[in-house]
DNA sequence: GTCTATAGGCAGATAGAC
DNA sequence: GTCTATCTGCCTATAGAC
């Protein structure tokens, strides 16, 4: 999971601000906080802020690499692993339930919903991410396909486009309810009916 | 599909204002607009603004009251036609993909990622709008599964939250792309996995 | 029901001392 | 690299005339 957070004192001031960021815009939004909250937060002025992140664009620009490259790695070592592509799905999926019981919503799924409002910059940013995610479920499902571990029909494109647009809406659809079983549930369906060695079904909640 | 639109000149002062304002939200969220935005839209001043919704609350809870009422309306006239389960869950998709043609977010899944900076009242008025829809779908899963033109495992209830995430999703991760199509192979997909009568595929894009 | 005027606060951002 | 001080502009909201 593409975290390490925590302000901890040990790392320099530009992690700890975009700690405190990452934060804020996945729990309230870009448009729902400012510099004020995170200097408040870390306890610097706003003064300081704005010797490491310019403006707001940028410190967004910088919130959005740093968590795609982390997401990326968290795939990298997800296909370390010796496992099934169905497993890796379900490893994907875990990524997403971890970020829910943080009670964050994906960054880029947050930002997808303030797209309109976004600099150019964060807007190519937020795109390349999810075509990253799509290029890499693509793949473990043509895999997936190609062993018999994993059943579909139509373009594995499309399919991979599913599962993230099926994942981040369960996120965004699951915090209201402040309620991690809603998502499990939401991605055990999903899961299911893309299990080839077929009913596969675990409910915990 | 939940909308009547157009700041048309023979409605009255406050439907004017829950329209643009309900397209704002849609398209910019709920942090994304000012009174100050309404009011240079419909040439009125801000303090006029402030006689029909004393405050920016007031405003938001009207706004979901007003597009709840209007969805529930559609699935109404959609249980009226006389259609098969599955074309009911078709038709319900069609409700998304309409809303996302008008370049649209859904308003309660715009509202679901500013959930934390909510007030209570706008918090409640969004978790009623899901859980209207859920009752809706598991009745129309119910049926379908009698009948025997939808299947699916698992309670219907969890099913009709995955839907409605996915659906949710779908719209959320379209808008950067600007693209319906994708969104209409992710509700393809979607709706492909719940067809009982097998592999009625159709896909246009 | 709409207006002018304004309050009081917070936004993002900058200048310049240390 | 952090501070104090400040700018300009926008925010939600109100008072009171017409």
């Amino acid at each position: 999971m593409p975290r390490s957070e925590g302000s901890s004192p040990g790392r320099d001031t530009a992690s700890r601000i975009l700690d405190v960021a990452e934060r804020l815009v996945q729990t309230r939004g870009f448009n729902g906080f400012s510099y004020a909250d995170i200097a408040e937060r870390l306890h610097i002025t706003k003064a300081a802020l704005h010797h490491h992140f310019p403006t707001k664009a940028k410190l967004g620009e910088a919130l959005i690499a740093r968590y795609a490259s982390r997401f990326m790695a968290a795939l990298a070592s997800v296909d370390a692993r010796e496992i099934g592509d169905r497993e890796k799905l379900e490893a994907y999926a875990h990524l997403y339930a971890d970020v829910l019981r943080a009670k964050r919503m994906c960054l880029c799924g947050m930002l997808a919903a303030e797209y309109s409002t976004l600099p150019e910059g964060m807007r190519r940013a937020v795109r390349l991410f999810f075509d990253e995610n799509e290029r890499w479920l693509e793949r473990v499902l043509e895999e997936g396909r190609s062993d018999g571990t994993v059943s579909f029909g139509g373009p594995a494109r499309d399919v991979a486009r599913m599962i993230i647009s099926s994942l981040e809406g369960a996120m965004l659809v699951s915090r209201p309810y402040g309620d991690v079983d809603r998502f499990e549930a939401t991605a055990g369906e999903l899961l299911t009916t893309l299990s080839a060695t077929g009913r596969t079904r675990r409910r915990g909640g």
